[in-house]
DNA sequence: ATCATTGCAAAAGCTTTGCATAAGA
DNA sequence: TCTTATGCAAAGCTTTTGCAATGAT
């Protein structure tokens, strides 16, 4: 066993802050939708740490590369249990995996828990959030790479993310009377 | 009673998303540091909304105004706790009446519990968050304003606020060995 | 054969809430 | 006097963790 994975979940499970994924294997993102690529790469991610391959590990990968970009972890649990027997502890002991390989990050906290979304293969973008519906709209501003980059030079700082989001009300929930 | 305070608390409990405060007898601050000014509008503002101007809304309000930008609930309770009693309950319920007054915003959350900033007589700031020692530096980028005002024109939104962070590693935590 | 990982249930930790009492208006 | 606000303790939630069993290497 590498030696740098003693106590791999020490090193893992301590509370995520919010942090850029540092991809490894994931380096160069294939394809968009190119699942199987993407799940080889969380594989390769897993082996090159020291990580076991379990078929947990895959299913919820899987899941994630699959569905929808935005999601909490009951919903990934629920949708997990459709097709495979599997526990809430596991898929929580597995985001941080997931959050450092970079096919997840966690956006935002809402009604008490953390929303996650699927990053690997997608373009670094923003949100706009609805506070009525609760809806997300993205959106791309390469200007906040320039702040980003200025403000870090300026403090000294080494950057290793940013985050920009605005909320207010949606065009429909402003449109409707109540 | 006034009718738009029914059930107040039902109101004002909900969940607190992230929102610039929409201060209201706040509109006009005082210059910094004038608390007792700031206690007054306060005052005033629990007044116009027909809740209740109570010692303990009052000691929470100023132990706020009079310390440092950025604490915890418990720091708040500790702080408070030295001068005079009172239970965590009625801090949790003070805090969505001081959001809405305009005195205090959410900032982030780390090791599982919300983190707030005194925001009433100050500028409208980001933060710059070492992930390492968890210390926090501000920095004002007015861009960011002329983003959110292009991204929400062009989106049909609303904007009630926005929110940027910068997360990394502070230059005194770099030049630290380990 | 080892030892990391899983599942379960219990524990933790923050925040909310029901209810009786206190106290603003 | 009439309600709202407080304090306490209990409840609620999400997330974490101990431990025995399972399974990857």
């Amino acid at each position: 066993m590498k030696e740098f994975n003693e106590n791999a979940y020490e090193n893992i499970r301590k509370p995520v802050i919010k942090g850029r994924a540092e991809a490894l294997s994931l380096k160069s993102p294939p394809p968009k939708g190119d699942v199987l690529l993407e799940l080889k790469a969380f594989r390769d991610f897993l082996r090159d740490r020291g990580y076991r391959v379990t078929k947990e590990r895959e299913a919820i990968a899987e899941t994630i590369l699959r569905n929808r970009d935005h999601f909490d972890v009951d919903e990934l649990f629920l949708s997990l249990r459709t097709k495979t027997p599997i526990s809430k502890a596991s898929i929580y002991r597995a985001i941080p995996l997931l959050i450092e390989s970079g096919v997840l990050a966690e956006v935002y906290l809402e009604n008490g828990h953390m929303h996650y979304e699927r990053v690997y293969g997608r373009e670094h973008h923003s949100h706009l959030r609805c506070v009525k519906c609760h809806s997300i709209l993205e959106f791309s501003a390469p200007e906040l790479t320039t702040i980003e980059k200025r403000i870090t030079k300026q403090e000294g700082f080494k950057s290793e993310g940013h985050k920009f989001e605005i909320w207010g009300l949606c065009a429909a929930c402003q449109a409707e009377k109540n």
